[in-house]
DNA sequence: CATGTCACG
DNA sequence: ACGTACGTGACATGA
């Protein structure tokens, strides 16, 4: 079929072709003419809804289809596919094939309906797919023997603190069961209670801990167990693991249909969390290092998501800050606090960032209050301060509220849809909890849908230039890439434009470059 | 499988 | 009286 398969004259529509690319890949064949992909029309028309073919069907067709598990079983007791009675598999597989194609002769007109959903579907998402699909062939080179020398260290360091803290508890417990973790704080040692967890047990949390921390010692010692746990079993250990023994390779899986705002996930394993924000975590990213030859190099859009908000609220002071490329946070607090730009405290500056962040997440006074440690009053005056000041984005944030409820939905700036079907429900909560995302998803969903634009372009610069580097890791505002060394200089001149004029917004966009010999010296 | 926790942007 | 900043994925525990 290899003829056929390869084709672009010829052709296909299916579910998840970046899937049975990576199939078809394995065996040599590149498929050709991927017209549509089911997967990617669903998660354009609806990004909250489930995408897997049963649910499709069921929505769409009103078919109940035969489920994989119910011809392979579940769990430890599935089975592969070639075991399967012949008979079974080919009823299955047919359905397969004649649902997807009923899917998309459904699917497809409603995307037509909309510009914005078709310059989504056609211009970003179908062309991103086969980014990704590089992108997860490509993978990213670990050095397991760094890592492995890294958990010589930790796993030892953690003996100690478990001794240390067996030793403060006066008993041995368990450090990684939360449960026993409030047996001793809460019951032997009588500590007091700092908030509870959903379920209304006692919270050991992080926030709960560091208070604790303030008057008792053990409480510090947990915090430091746990932090060095979750690098040990979550990276260290998980990641060399992965890696492909013959390359040293990890291959991550980037979902294109999971997240409602239009960003991508990652995962077996997730790429997109590797840590940076402590000492100790950012050396997991000393391990993440180029092919032979190379350097990383990482390009980051710098507050890509405040820079969008001046765009859609198109407010004159914003815009004004990042037009005349200030410090943008600094820009806050000097008009928050009503100081001149030079005047400007590191502690009002770090008040400016914390607020300009919580506007991006549509923050209310309580949460402000409770990220800066202040009143509830003196935060709910700093949001009033901000919007005195920024008068655009105080009307953009109450023109969203009334959109939202109008059509049900909010749209990024390239029409990308996200449905909030809480957003006029009588569950309080959860109503105003629609209302926050319907102030966020524009932004996050803007920047998503501005990077993949960016992937599209870059890679198709890759291929027209015939360069050698390649294209590895997404993080939402960051892209990774394996440079020979005689590309560096060319991709140092080149990438930050490309990147940059994707699209053509009331604000430059800037992105930073870094370069080195892991991930780290790279970001 | 639910829960709690914590890693990232 | 309650909950309270957006979006994710992975791990360990314990039923």
């Amino acid at each position: 079929m290899r003829s056929w398969l390869e084709s672009s004259a010829h052709a296909k529509v299916g579910q998840n072709l970046k899937y049975d690319s990576h199939i078809f890949a394995n065996y040599g064949i590149t498929l050709g003419g991927i017209q549509f992909d089911t997967l990617l029309e669903s998660y354009v028309l609806e990004s909250h809804l489930p995408h897997n073919m049963d649910s499709l069907a069921e929505r769409h067709l009103g078919v109940k289809t035969i489920r994989y598990e119910e011809v392979c079983g579940k769990g430890v007791h599935q089975i592969g596919f070639d075991q399967v009675d012949l008979k079974i598999a080919t009823d299955y597989a047919a359905e397969d094939a004649d649902i997807t194609l009923r899917l998309h002769l459904e699917l497809w007109p409603q995307i037509q309906a909309s510009s914005g959903l078709l310059y989504v579907y056609e211009q970003i998402e179908m062309p991103a797919m086969r980014v990704l699909g590089i992108m997860e062939r490509n993978g990213i080179r670990i050095d397991s023997a760094l890592l492995a020398k890294q958990g010589q260290q930790v796993g030892k360091r953690l003996l100690e603190l478990e001794g240390e803290i067996h030793k403060l508890a006066g008993q041995p417990f368990n450090i990684q069961s939360p449960k026993q973790i409030a047996e001793i704080l809460f019951g032997q040692l009588e500590l007091p209670v700092i908030k509870k967890t959903p379920s209304g047990a006692p919270s050991t949390d992080e926030e709960v801990l560091q208070k604790l921390a303030e008057d008792y010692p053990l409480p510090a010692r947990i915090l430091d167990y746990r932090s060095l746990a979750k690098l040990m079993s979550t990276y260290i250990e998980k990641l060399p693991r992965m890696a492909d023994p013959k390359t040293s390779r990890v291959h991550t899986n980037f979902s294109q249909a999971t997240a409602v705002t239009g960003r991508l996930a990652s995962s077996d394993p997730n790429l997109q969390n590797i840590p940076v924000r402590t000492e100790e975590g950012r050396r997991i990213r000393e391990a993440f290092i180029p092919a032979d030859g190379c350097k990383l190099l990482s390009a980051d859009y710098s507050q890509i998501e405040l820079r969008i908000m001046a765009h859609i609220a198109e407010d004159e002071n914003l815009l004004e800050a990042f037009n005349t490329g200030k410090d943008v946070h600094q820009a806050t607090a000097a008009e928050i606090f009503g100081v001149p730009l030079d005047d400007v405290s590191s502690e009002q500056r770090r008040y400016a960032k914390v607020i300009n962040f919580g506007l991006i997440y549509g923050m209310s006074a309580f949460g402000l209050a409770g990220n800066l440690g202040i009143e509830r009053s003196a935060a709910q005056n700093y949001i009033a301060k901000y919007f005195d000041r920024y008068p655009g984005v105080a009307q953009y944030m109450e023109r969203t509220r009334v959109e939202a409820r109008e059509n049900g939905y909010v749209e990024t700036v390239f029409g990308r849809r996200l449905w909030l079907p809480e957003i006029k429900g009588s569950n309080g909560p959860r109503r105003q909890g629609a209302e926050r995302a319907a102030i966020n998803a524009p932004m996050q969903g803007t920047a998503a849908d501005l990077i993949k634009l960016a992937m599209i372009a870059v890679e198709n610069w890759i291929e027209k230039e015939q360069l050698k580097t390649r294209m590895l890791l997404q993080v939402h505002d960051e892209l990774v890439f394996d440079v020979p060394l005689d590309e560096i200089d060319l991709l140092k001149e080149k990438l930050p434009g490309l990147m940059c004029t994707v699209a053509d917004l009331k604000v430059p966009l800037l992105v930073s470059i870094g370069i080195g010999d892991n991930w780290e010296e790279a970001h």
